[in-house]
DNA sequence: TTGAAAGCGCTAACAC
DNA sequence: GTGTTAGCGCTTTCAA
């Protein structure tokens, strides 16, 4: 193994000059670094990451915690760890890789032991068993998602309230002036689970903006709620013309009722739909719809762990929220003007 | 931060005793044992990652290189990852993660900084790039799947030539005399790919042992193929009573050809697949099948890991095969005896 | 069965 | 702009 001494004798120079022209933290002459940078070339040095991170108390290493037993979302998932792998390789991080299974002893270990220097959460619940221990860990930590009480963390997540918006300012763009936000199963929203709520304020604050008339609808799983959601939703507004879709495996059998029922997509019904790409573009129509920009929050929530590792905690907001994207295809298209919406 | 001598002095041992505690790498008395238990627990000890490699030259984590971008098999490469890291931690280890992107200067990186003590390398292809490097490493690395030259490396995957033999197995009990093992496309014969030529291996030498009439006909892509090679594979085998596929984006378009050419599955064919469960589960009629056991796998990739580790790399074989298991499903009924073969 | 002490390879004062 | 050197916290000889 070649180490730092023979990369220094090599070059002429001392250990400490090696290290400080791998570093940059402090000024090295043109020449010196040069002839140093050659010597590590040619000798292929690599610092032992073990002795770097005693020695400097950084590992160089963040941990990255989700879920890998859950069957749904996994495109979104894998993207996700994707991205966060190769922004942390452009700030010269490895990942390690913690199941949400080990729960709070799997951040513990991997963060008491000094293996990593930060945390990316993902899978963050309204009440977090985590949540205490991130807040009184020494380390910085980033969490995909939030929890009901987030202040003093870093979280990050679309932002459900614009993204309930950009819904309804499509449609309403389209004419459609009688739209409904078919969402999560009732406990959802009993619970208060956030994405949920804020989607249904953003939904709904847009609506009376544009002078639409608006209802939010829970939808039970199960393939006979849906067609019975959609039964009871056609008969009491008969003026329907859209309606947006924020529960992904009601998605397909929504579409389903609604064909039943004699309404074309997009012809008589425009959809919105909040789920992945993929999805979206596979239903029977495809689908115009928002979906959580898995890679993109990846990359930020590297960028904002990077960014308390070097300028501390305060350098970072603690709430990010990404803007909305809606993607238009098949399942959208302006109000026919004889499907009028009845008086509210 | 509590630091070994923290313990040992906690505990009246020296350090050196608390060290061997932990790793039992010598005997200890029981009431010493004891004491030092007591107190690693009462302080809440962690030793310390960085300085334990730099002493032991073990960093105790292990590099799972996986493909991070491609669409497809995502529940199974999850699955997978999940069952590494699972049994990773069996061992005491944790996993890092490195992008399949990286290539060769990846694995260089984490292994020429000691930052892993071996690697779990999925996804290997026929002439991987990789395989002369891996070969060289002084470190210990399991290969999922087989490489053309194999010799020397710890390899594991399914047994696909078992699997073909399985197939078969399973059909011939049926009654089936007449089937035939709709592969891949024609390329990846040509191009001599292992699992597919050992598919086909198993297949027609386990038919040649029922004294069954067999026949491979690799299947191109896209959904004009598949009815294409259906409409003359049946013209050509009209006592065609069984089909084996192994060629998972043909599974649906198959389907769909051999419905449109009246047959019905499994009245009039049976179908046996080599595919995922899911997409096995969820086809038009669920599809008996033979899955990649990933979770297996996984498991099983660690376990020889950690043997080369523990016991060298003579310790463990160069191959292992996994057998195959296949699940009866919908798709899979005994022959109806109107649908005799024609004399072959 | 236990202790003392010499490193492991690197970083970061401190000195010049 | 560069060199010297004292640790970082642990493991593992060597010695008892």
């Amino acid at each position: 193994m070649v180490k730092i001494t023979d990369v220094a004798r090599h070059a002429g120079v001392s250990p400490s000059t090696v290290s400080y022209v791998l570093s940059g933290k402090r000024s090295i002459s043109a020449e010196t670094r040069q002839r140093v940078e050659q010597s590590i070339r040619t000798l292929g040095y690599r610092p032992h990451a073990g002795a770097r991170a005693l020695a400097s108390s950084r590992s160089n290493v963040l941990a990255l915690v989700m879920p890998l037993r859950s069957g749904i979302h996994l495109p979104v998932q894998m993207q996700f760890a994707a991205s966060v792998v190769t922004a942390a390789r452009t700030y010269d991080h490895d990942v390690l890789l913690v199941t949400q299974e080990e729960g709070e002893d799997g951040l513990r270990r991997v963060t008491d032991s000094a293996l990593v220097d930060g945390l990316v959460v993902m899978d963050i619940q309204m009440q977090d068993a985590r949540i205490p221990l991130l807040r009184s860990l020494h380390l910085p930590s980033v969490l995909i998602g939030f929890p009901a009480e987030a202040a003093g963390l870093t979280c990050i997540d679309l932002d459900f309230t614009a993204t309930g918006e950009a819904c309804v300012d499509h449609l309403a763009q389209l004419g459609h002036r009688c739209v409904a936000l078919l969402g999560s199963p009732p406990e959802v929203y009993a619970r208060g689970t956030g994405f949920a709520r804020r989607t249904a304020a953003g939904f709904t604050s847009a609506a009376r903006r544009h002078g639409i008339n608006a209802t939010v609808v829970p939808v039970a799983p199960g393939r006979a709620a849906a067609q019975e959601t959609v039964e009871r939703l056609l008969h009491r507004y008969p003026g329907l013309s859209a309606v947006v879709v924020h529960n992904e495996p009601a998605l397909g059998p929504l579409l389903e009722a609604f064909q039943r029922a004699g309404m074309r997509v997009p012809e008589d019904l425009s959809v919105v739909a909040l789920c992945p790409d993929e999805l979206a573009e596979n239903a029977v129509v495809p689908v115009s719809s928002i979906a959580i920009p898995a890679a993109e929050v990846g990359e930020r929530s590297v960028e904002l762990l990077m960014s308390k590792l070097a300028r501390g905690p305060e350098s970072v907001p603690d709430a990010t929220l990404l803007p909305p994207r809606l993607t238009p295809r098949a399942s959208t298209a302006p109000r026919r003007p004889d499907s009028l919406p009845t008086a509210s």
